[in-house]
DNA sequence: GGATCAATATACCATCGCGTTATGAAAATG
DNA sequence: CATTTTCATAACGCGATGGTATATTGATCC
């Protein structure tokens, strides 16, 4: 029992008439005739009533025709799926990022675009440049978010740059150190410090900060948390630490945390997409990364805007 | 959207590989593989992740299944419908017959046809010789149960003949004349008469059986009842009438009537089922007539078996 | 009741998808 | 690492399906 035929003898049924279900149908009239005769002589009895002219169908039809509604059905709701996931509506994406963007910055943006695009599931999962490039490479990954020196930047892969990769030094809000213009290495060394896992570039980015400023030896009094534990941490004491600008921005709405306004070299990294040049992504994919890229966007002019407005003030 | 691609994307996801899932289909394994893979072709997305070799399927490749499953129902249920109909065991099956022959005899029998046979319906209705002949020959009726002169059986079709064409004087039980041994015509002839619809053979049957006896006059009181009415009229008066025996035979149980003992010429007519030759009946049509000729054999010997009783009585 | 019209069936041909068998590659298993 | 299982590919024949053109047949309308 093909069920081709089946949604054919529904579609005659409930257009009533050959002409009008080839139409339904989008084919010719004589092919569905003929497939009818076919279905017909297969099963051995009459689908219509012969030598009536406004085509009636039998019980026998009326019945099959029943399930021709249930396979047409089915296969508008398969078109459905099909056309959901070819316009990126429903899919998979998986997103992999340095922890703390993930947490402090991209968890946020994912959680926007799973407001519209709720058919998109989205798994996060956190790692360090070798290892997010190895897994976008093998395809594990369908999109990572990390920052990158330029010239390490692989030549297989596509790397779309979205932030510079500034890093600020940050403490609680009413801090001690907040107002003062000029901080010395003594003001530094003075309070503790919240170190970002040994293995993080951000934890290297600390050592070198603190050594361009000329504090060789500070305390560290926290170390090896996620952003969730280390903000705690930081707003529940004086302690320092060192964080991308993006994640002190996004952050600072939800917990009382700021940056001191203490140049500390920039590391020549810059934050950006990192996805498979080669292979064309998964929709879900490619609208999650413009929906990422957009949010940065948005988000770069509102950092703009606001060290203007500190500038002024 | 091939539904078919649908029902093998079922077939594999539930019985967990290529392999399985072409035994499950009754194909060969490359021809699966093979259409599965244009099927990802077509939608553009792979539906199973590659490289593992249990073969796991996607997100998509899940929710395709399940529309899958509801094409692969939808098929089995069609299949179970045309089976049904083409074992007989559904299907409509138009039948025909004199009206007191319907009415007291096929009547009950279609009732027990359908204690087995709940979904096959059974399109009854009324006619004579030549308008059911016309009837059979056109097909709009599947068969007739009806006496026939054995010359006059149609050529072009086939008359199975059932019971010998007896008809007898029926009146109400314990009726002033079922006693009496010998009756004359003028016992006959003080009774009313009940005569059957004047265009009926069984009319014919009546003037010539009463011709016989030698009764020229007789009164009618009630004529153009279907049995039902007559019955009621024979029951509540001493009117008599002509009826074919087996519905004297058959009615007996539920109504108080009797057959008198008066032998009153036979037409050379012979109750038979007339069916069509040259075309296969449905296989519903079939079966009822089967059913219909071991039911009316069943009866030929109770009403052997009655009338030795009458005799050793 | 015959002419007309619309709907369905048939004829013919091209094509595409699907089926088969034979065989190769890859992944799991021991 | 060898073996085995499972899946993918190749090559080929066939049948179903799709198309256009045309015949046929109910239905309808004077």
């Amino acid at each position: 029992m093909d069920p081709r035929h089946l949604e054919l003898l529904a579609a005659i049924v409930d257009h009533g008439g050959l002409t009008e279900g080839a139409e339904a149908l989008g084919k010719s009239q004589p092919s569905v005739s003929r497939t009818l005769a076919q279905l017909e002589a297969r099963i051995g009895a009459p689908l219509f009533k012969s030598g009536k002219r406004p085509l009636q169908p039998t019980d026998l039809g009326l019945a099959l025709a029943e399930q021709g509604r249930a396979v047409l059905k089915a296969d508008r709701a398969a078109s459905e799926i099909v056309d959901r996931w070819r316009t990126g509506r429903s899919g998979l994406v998986r997103a992999g990022g340095t922890p703390f963007f993930m947490d402090g910055v991209i968890a946020s943006m994912i959680a926007r675009f799973q407001q519209t695009m709720t058919d998109v599931r989205v798994d996060q999962s956190y790692g360090y440049g070798p290892d997010l490039i190895e897994r976008v490479r093998s395809g594990a990954l369908d999109i990572a978010i990390l920052p990158l020196p330029k010239e390490d930047v692989p030549e297989d892969l596509s790397f779309q740059p979205i932030l510079p990769g500034l890093n600020v030094i940050a403490c609680r809000e009413g801090h001690p150190l907040v107002r003062r213009r000029l901080l010395t290495p003594g003001d530094i060394a003075r309070y503790p410090w919240i170190a970002p896992p040994a293995d993080s570039p951000l934890y290297r980015d600390l050592r070198r900060a603190l050594s361009n400023i000329g504090a060789e030896d500070f305390r560290i009094s926290f170390s090896g948390g996620s952003l969730a534990s280390v903000l705690s941490v930081l707003t529940g004491s004086d302690s320092l630490t060192v964080l991308p600008y993006s994640v002190v921005f996004m952050v600072k709405g939800r917990a009382p945390v700021t940056a001191l306004s203490l140049e500390i070299g920039h590391p020549n990294r810059v934050l950006g997409l990192l996805v498979r040049a080669g292979t064309e992504p998964t929709p879900a994919a490619r609208r999650f990364r413009a929906f990422i890229a957009a949010e940065f966007g948005s988000l770069g002019r509102r950092i703009a805007k606001h060290q203007t407005e500190q500038i002024w003030r």
